[in-house]
DNA sequence: GCCA
DNA sequence: CAGTACG
DNA sequence: TGGCCGATACTG
């Protein structure tokens, strides 16, 4: 292979096949630290044939930190550079002015590097808290009539192409966003308040998907969600580079520690208050306190497992085996991993599975088999859900859940695996609700609030009466498929890539 | 912190 | 019930 | 000035 050049303009490697990259170090160290993304070459002959820029995850070559893909077929490699003013003129004509975005979030949160830099190690990225902040609005110039009813239902359009061109750190604007996510961070974590972090994260992701470099607040004056306080703010990192309530946020020490403790599952803003008020300090201290749950205990076992992030690579391996499982003891039943993953991000930070049965009856205790028989053959490890809670003992819903840890055998880490059963009837709404993302989720309860129902993860519930036994009593609107249930919101169906909100 |  | 988690 | 998703689900 010839030498590459991999200087700024460039910001896409094309390759047929994984076999040449994967032996290079190089080239992960490359993705890792600079713009450029290794890719499959399908993946401009797929953005070409669908007339928009296809998201990148599923035909990334290089995913960080796995083993599992050196078992990737190899296949012969011909690489080429594309800089992104040529793939701009070629899918430009078709679909309209893209944008690269960033996000600097999803491979380490802002503030998940302050904190790691301050504490020392450990805390590299944060939990997701809230759901993974994949927020992101790539937005194009409304190609269809689904922009126009996206627009006039939700007040936004989709992400087009949804997270096009992800991580690569291509936005213009993170000498502001780096500090809006900082924000986000610490509303959603130590200041606890999630309102405020969700205006810094739609805020951040905005600026970061402008094609241009913002330079003044009244470039940002059209732009809505932006009010007069972070206006002030973005004046601020404007002037002087910098914002001095984040500053002196950051140098407190007692937040660098409630971060740390809030980076372990389980703990969140009160019980961090409180370990730092009995006076811990670090991780080893919080292993002395027996007063915590199980989530928390089980976090601080796997903390350093759980940190990492899952390559798509292992996540479908990951799949295989629970799906296999699930067959063997049920035959036709319906499974299958959802969340980040199935929205074809490049790595996940848990695995999320739906399962249901078509027989309607089949559900009831299947959860339950089901983990069993994922411990016996040493697959789940740790979990929560222990609560004997038998086959139809929840309530009126007959959802069962599981939340854990498993690992592949041989495999370098534990991962958290998030498992969940439905009866048949509501098996859409589970898979909607645990695909996400957490802002899609968001908006379509919200415009199904709008229109007389409540929509959660399993049914459609038209509202009665006023305050009192709304759901008491009244069935859901039955619904087969995802594609129903936007329907009967009135929208158009979105591909799981497509809810990358 | 933004918006109705 | 509060706290935390899930998307 | 009140709402901001879910009558979420699980733990203790």
């Amino acid at each position: 292979m010839p030498t590459l050049s991999l200087e700024p303009p460039v910001t896409h490697v094309l390759a047929s096949g994984p076999d040449r990259l994967r032996s290079s170090a190089k080239a992960e160290d490359l993705e890792r630290h600079s713009c450029v993304m290794f890719l499959r070459y399908e993946w401009i002959e797929d953005s070409l044939k669908e007339g928009k820029l296809m998201p990148p995850d599923p035909y990334r070559l290089i995913v960080h930190n796995t083993s599992i893909e050196k078992s990737l077929t190899s296949s012969t490699t011909t690489t080429a550079t594309v800089a992104v003013g040529c793939l701009q003129m070629l899918i430009a004509p078709i679909a309209g002015p893209q944008k690269l975005n960033h996000k600097g979030k999803e491979e380490s949160g802002a503030l998940g590097e302050v904190v790691s830099s301050m504490i020392g190690k450990e805390g590299k990225q944060k939990k997701g808290r809230g759901g993974e902040s994949d927020s992101e609005e790539e937005r194009t110039k409304e190609e269809d009539c689904r922009g126009d009813i996206l627009t006039r239902y939700l007040g936004t359009t989709a992400p087009a192409a949804a997270d096009a061109l992800e991580p690569c750190s291509t936005s213009l604007n993170t000498h502001i966003t780096r500090i809006l996510w900082e924000l986000h961070d610490l509303y959603e974590g130590v200041l606890d308040d999630g309102n405020r972090a969700l205006i810094y994260r739609k805020v951040a992701s905005e600026i970061d998907k402008l094609s241009y470099k913002v330079t003044s607040a009244s470039q940002l004056d059209k732009m809505e969600g932006i009010g007069q306080s972070t206006r002030v703010k973005i004046k601020e990192i404007l002037r002087t580079g910098k914002l001095e309530m984040l500053e002196v946020l950051l140098a407190n020490p007692k937040v660098s520690v409630l971060q740390l403790f809030m980076s372990v599952w389980g703990i969140g803003p009160k019980t961090a208050t409180e370990m730092y008020n009995r006076g811990y300090r670090t991780l080893e201290d919080l292993k002395r306190e027996s007063s915590l749950e199980r989530m928390p205990r089980l976090g601080l076992k796997y903390y350093a497992d759980i940190l990492q992030r899952i390559p798509r690579v292992e996540a479908v391996e990951l799949e295989k085996v629970v799906v296999g499982v699930a067959k063997e003891l049920y035959p036709g039943v319906l499974a299958q991993a959802t969340g980040s993953f199935r929205r074809g991000k490049a790595s996940c930070g848990d695995i999320d599975f739906v399962i249901s049965h078509p027989d309607g009856n089949s559900h009831r205790g299947l959860l339950a088999k089901l983990v069993a028989r994922l411990t016996d053959i040493q697959f789940i490890s740790d979990g929560l859900q222990d609560r004997s809670r038998g086959p139809q003992a929840p309530g009126h819903y007959e959802v069962d859940t599981y939340m854990g840890l498993c690992k592949l055998q041989g495999a370098r880490h534990y991962r958290r695996i998030d498992i969940k059963v439905y009866p048949i009837r509501a098996h859409p709404f589970g898979l909607l609700h645990f695909t996400g993302n957490d802002i899609f989720n968001r908006r379509i309860r919200e415009l199904a609030k709008k229109k007389g129902y409540k929509l959660n993860d399993h049914g459609l519930f038209p509202t009665v009466g006023e305050g009192q036994n709304i759901r008491s009593g009244t069935e859901s609107i039955p619904c087969a498929t995802e594609r129903e249930i936007l329907e009967k919101l009135g929208m158009p169906y979105l591909e799981p890539h497509e809810r990358n909100w």
